[in-house]
DNA sequence: ATGGCCGACGAAGTCGGA
């Protein structure tokens, strides 16, 4: 089976890319995020055609998560659990399914813009909501993954030059803390395997910054360990960043049972 | 040392991304 996390930066505007890719690569199940679509606009239809069904959850201009499944998955659920409120709203940016007997969370962790900033605050709050609310599932689920766009740098063994970060976000003691504790409750940062290179998964549009090699891991595969031990093969494919009219985000993709 | 791109919205320029 084929479990996929795919930051695709607009549904909208990598709909032909995403369906390639998903046409060559078979995809079981794929988490996307980003969609910058409402779920009325969200390309149904076209993702039928190759078979996926699509469980969406977006509202419009920013963030937007979805699972395609190439079949019939159970008890979809929508957000976290007491999921903090952004300027009075609820955003999009959480979204599960039962996929056979595995539980799955497809995640867009706010980004934080900078330390200090209102924005970071809430990306801090919401790491600690989703940390309850993961807490809950294990009480439910063995079979666990938590997937998706994390924007933490784990490590300063993931990012291309820890310097380079100075009063920056997705490499604080604040942020890897959060996610430690997510990790505490029973999960492993699953390290995928890269096809050339560090295992980034994020390299910025901006100044050839995927020809320097200047990235970053901030997707992420988190499993329990009864999970992780069916996984065969856990990969990044650049070869997708490479493209023209590309997402700036990698597909990760995880090979199990 | 700095900035360098891209997408949505909407029709120019701003915001967000990380």
């Amino acid at each position: 089976m084929r479990l996929v996390t795919w930051n695709v930066n607009s549904i909208g505007a990598r709909l032909d890319r995403v369906l390639a890719w998903c046409e060559e690569h078979q995809p079981d199940l794929i988490g996307i995020q980003e969609l910058k679509c409402t779920d009325d606009a969200f390309p149904h239809d076209a993702f039928s055609h190759l078979g996926y069904i699509s469980y969406t959850h977006g509202t419009g201009r920013w963030n937007g998560v979805a699972l395609l499944a190439k079949s019939s998955v159970r008890d979809v659920t929508k957000n976290l659990n007491a999921q903090p409120l952004y300027e009075d709203t609820t955003e999009p940016r959480a979204i599960a399914c039962t996929f056979k007997d595995v539980r799955v969370w497809n995640l867009y962790v706010p980004n934080g813009r900078e330390p200090g900033h209102e924005h970071f605050a809430y990306k801090l709050e919401w790491l600690k909501s989703l940390k309850e609310t993961i807490h809950a599932e294990l009480n439910e689920y063995k079979q666990l993954v938590v997937m998706g766009d994390f924007n933490i740098a784990p490590t300063d063994d993931d990012v291309w030059d820890i310097k380079d970060f100075e009063n920056s976000t997705h490499v604080t003691v604040e942020e890897r803390n959060a996610l430690a504790k997510v990790l505490q409750l029973g999960l492993v940062d699953v390290m995928p395997r890269s096809l050339k290179g560090k295992p980034f998964t994020f390299w910025d549009y901006r100044a050839l910054m995927f020809q320097k090699a200047m990235g970053m891991r901030i997707d992420l595969v988190l499993a329990t360990d009864t999970f992780k031990s069916r996984i065969q093969d856990i990969w990044i494919d650049r070869e997708e960043r490479k493209l023209k009219g590309g997402s700036d985000h990698a597909p990760v993709v995880v090979d199990f049972e």
